[in-house]
DNA sequence: ATATCTATATACCAAATGGTATATTAGTTA
DNA sequence: TAACTAATATACCATTTGGTATATAGATAT
């Protein structure tokens, strides 16, 4: 494996275990087996890592979604399976699904939240497009988009928590029923 | 104010706003006006001051949720009870709640997580309880106690996650619709 | 063949880190 | 009054922090 990839694996895993904060560059470079300056000359910085490491996996995660969310009239279906494949991803990457969990409500005005909001924001923008799409069949949901998508992450963020602390089994029968409650939560 | 308090009080404010590991003692101690040993004396070390924090505003919800969490009979109710007591906490305690949220998903290893820990193991448990007791009266409801606390309080962050970044009004109506649905997920 | 560029290392830096040794003051108790 | 305790401050400490100046080996392009 080349030196970049050893450096984004072994921040990752020492990112996840202990908070970006909690981390020294010192520490990430004597477990990569790498010298200091071979970090600086891939990354620039300490957040530049970061921001390396979160577009390495969200860049993939965002990929599947954009084959997943075409909504064609079938607003559960196409709930179904970006649950899926969000449960996917966090079983794939439980290491990163982790760390980004850990983010997700990192104060504003720390480092960390710059380079995640960009991200966080982009996941919803791409739900909230989905529940804007479906609001012309649904009278209803108009003008509630936005909670919707909120509501409809933070969900799924809730159930992947609960599976990657070994509380819960993220199988198809619990995709149904959270989609099952969330879509009772437009109708009524 | 007494030196003490003080600490507390700034020692929020800084971790609500930049996270504890990116906080300093030197700067906590700047910003109380008093010197590092008055904090040493006070909370021993970091964490120490962390702990204290979190017991100071975390009692007070615990004493509110105790007076709430009386089933009998009427689940709904209770639930209603207990979002609208963490709601009316978070909009008292805006900034502590903020930082408690960034600390939920800490990484085990991390130091917060030892300390937070304690405190959502303890939450967790009074709602468990109460779904245990409401079981009795809900057939269906028989060995998934764990999954309705667990993913009740998922809930009740989400929503509050929302109303601390001014993307939601936590008002009557939206505890109600909460509740309902999550009530609809427990009946079908 | 020479210049350039990428990747890497050794050795270093000022600043900040968490924490303490020692001393002093003020209030309390014997 | 003497002894003790709680609360505070000055000055200090070793270690770690993020980051860099300089140098070198190997590949590539001119």
């Amino acid at each position: 494996m080349d030196n970049r990839s050893k450096i984004l694996l072994c921040a990752l895993e020492l990112f996840s275990d202990k908070g970006y904060d909690a981390v020294g560059i010192q520490e990430i470079v004597d477990k990569s087996e790498i010298s200091k300056p071979t970090m600086y000359h891939y990354f620039g910085n300490k957040q530049g890592l970061l921001d390396a490491l979160l577009k390495e996996y969200f860049d993939r995660l965002f990929c599947k979604l954009k084959d997943v969310i075409v909504y064609q009239g079938d607003l559960p279906l196409t709930l179904y399976r970006i649950v899926m494949t969000y449960f996917n991803f966090s079983k794939e990457n439980p290491q990163f699904y982790r760390m980004q969990l850990s983010m997700i409500y990192s104060p504003k005005k720390s480092l960390i939240a710059e380079s995640v909001t960009t991200m966080n924001t982009y996941q919803y923008k791409i739900i909230e497009d989905l529940f804007i799409s479906a609001s012309q069949d649904h009278g209803n949901m108009k003008g509630r988009h936005c909670i919707y998508a909120s509501t409809f992450l933070g969900m799924i963020n809730t159930y992947i928590g609960l599976f990657l602390d070994d509380s819960l089994e993220l199988n198809e029968e619990c995709i149904y029923k959270a989609v099952h409650q969330f879509m009772h939560g437009i109708y009524s």
